[in-house]
DNA sequence: TCTGGGGTCCTAGGACCC
DNA sequence: TCTGGGGTCCTAGGACCC
């Protein structure tokens, strides 16, 4: 049988949020983020978006367009306390829960079928019991598939509930324009709408005639796309708590900066941050990846990463890995505009201890440890002299 | 004034081992 | 002496999402 999945999107979460707090700001324009010269709209209130604001835009731009507009630095710690509530408020409805994000889930609510067989009387409830109990608004799509509970979700909002079947997949998700695919962007809409592709119905008419030329552009991606658009794919709620694979941080510098006594001292305080976070979440990892924005080559990203021989959190090691990185690969090439640091191939380091010990990690001084590294970063220059040294060898032989 | 910061996953090429 | 194919790991870049 089926499964009934339904993901609940919550509207506006960082407005509500702090109209909860200040009831002052309703019916207000709002916008959440950072003024100043890179500062962006994190989101906004449909006051706000009426107005032409929206999330992702430049800061000057949404003041332009909505000039009374209060703005509002973001208190993502209070956020995170909200959404705990909003959670735990869910899984009182059923326990198959998946986080998605800071403000929506993923839900299977198939049991409740044995329980009642009017679903919009259910979800109604839930929906205005959230309302009630924490002023919180959300939008519910309802189908048999993630994919396409999650395009309903995005049909009516705020406060919307939207079914989305197999059978009436012509009058919902099909007459929508390709933009609105989720997991379609605005690098591959385009492609598509190349080749005719418009609409969500065009892309399903066009998996049943071209497959050689939609597997060229989307690859691995494609037979996903093809079942999600046809109302398959996966119905899973993956319940496993949030397990990060990488911590980053990263800055945009208050000005293109080629000083290396200033980039220095900003990878200095995001090594400290990264190495804070991983500790704090019992987490080492072994690769060290830099990050760089440039500003002559259009505003491009370029990474260097490092992975040591070891796994790990600490402070000095991130530090002067990126700092390592910055200077064999960046130092003197092009102002930078942002600097980052991630750490991956995270571990949880009580289940390593043993691989730890074999390094006799702990006999090493801080500046041992950097030797390590820096032995491991050289290897790309000493794989080709290893190369000849034993090609020569053969040659003696 | 000119476009954040947190992530995930995929691709493609090279090194290396068997 | 030359040639190969499979598998794994690493790196860099890029698309996408919230």
């Amino acid at each position: 049988m089926a499964r009934i999945i339904a993901h609940i999107d919550l509207n506006a979460f960082f407005v509500t949020c702090e109209q909860i707090r200040d009831p002052s700001l309703i019916g207000k324009p709002i916008l959440i983020g950072h003024e100043g010269r890179s500062g962006i709209v994190s989101t906004c209130s449909y006051e706000a978006r009426a107005l032409g604001c929206h999330s992702g835009q430049p800061m000057f731009q949404a003041t332009k367009l909505a000039p009374n507009a209060i703005i509002i630095h973001g208190d993502y710690q209070y956020y995170q306390v909200m959404s705990n509530s909003f959670f735990s408020y869910i899984r009182r409805f059923t326990k198959y829960v998946e986080a998605a994000s800071i403000d929506e889930c993923y839900c299977d609510f198939t049991h409740i079928v044995k329980q009642t067989k009017d679903l919009v009387t259910f979800f109604h409830d839930l929906q205005f019991g959230l309302l009630k109990e924490m002023g919180l608004k959300c939008s519910i799509g309802v189908s048999t598939s993630k994919w396409m509970a999650k395009m309903g979700s995005d049909l009516k909002k705020p406060m919307g509930l939207t079914f989305v079947k197999r059978s009436n997949l012509d009058s919902t998700l099909y007459p929508l324009p390709i933009e609105s695919f989720w997991g379609i962007g605005k690098k591959t809409a385009p492609e598509l709408r190349k080749m005719g592709i418009n609409t969500i119905g065009d892309l399903a008419k066009a998996t049943e005639r071209d497959d050689a030329a939609l597997i060229r552009m989307l690859g691995k991606f494609y037979p996903t796309v093809k079942e999600w658009v046809h109302g398959y794919g996966s119905d899973h709620i993956d319940m496993t708590p949030f397990d990060p694979k990488s911590i980053g941080n990263s800055e945009t510098l208050m000005h293109d900066c080629d000083s290396f006594i200033e980039i220095e001292s900003t990878l200095k305080s995001l090594a400290k941050e990264v190495s804070d976070r991983a500790k704090s979440q019992h987490k080492a990892g072994s690769t060290i990846t830099l990050t760089v924005k440039d500003t002559v080559e259009g505003f491009h990203l370029h990474t260097k990463a490092v992975t040591l021989e070891y796994p790990t959190s600490d402070f000095e090691v991130i530090f002067s890995s990126a700092k390592e990185l910055y200077r064999t690969s960046y130092e003197g090439k092009f102002p930078i505009r942002l600097v980052g640091i991630t750490l991956s191939k995270l571990v949880n380091p009580a289940r390593q201890i043993v691989q730890m010990n074999l390094w006799n990690y702990e006999e090493y001084e801080e500046s041992d440890k950097t030797k390590l590294l820096i032995a491991r970063l050289n290897r790309k220059m000493r794989t080709p002299m290893l190369k000849r040294a034993r090609d020569a060898k053969k040659k003696e032989e």
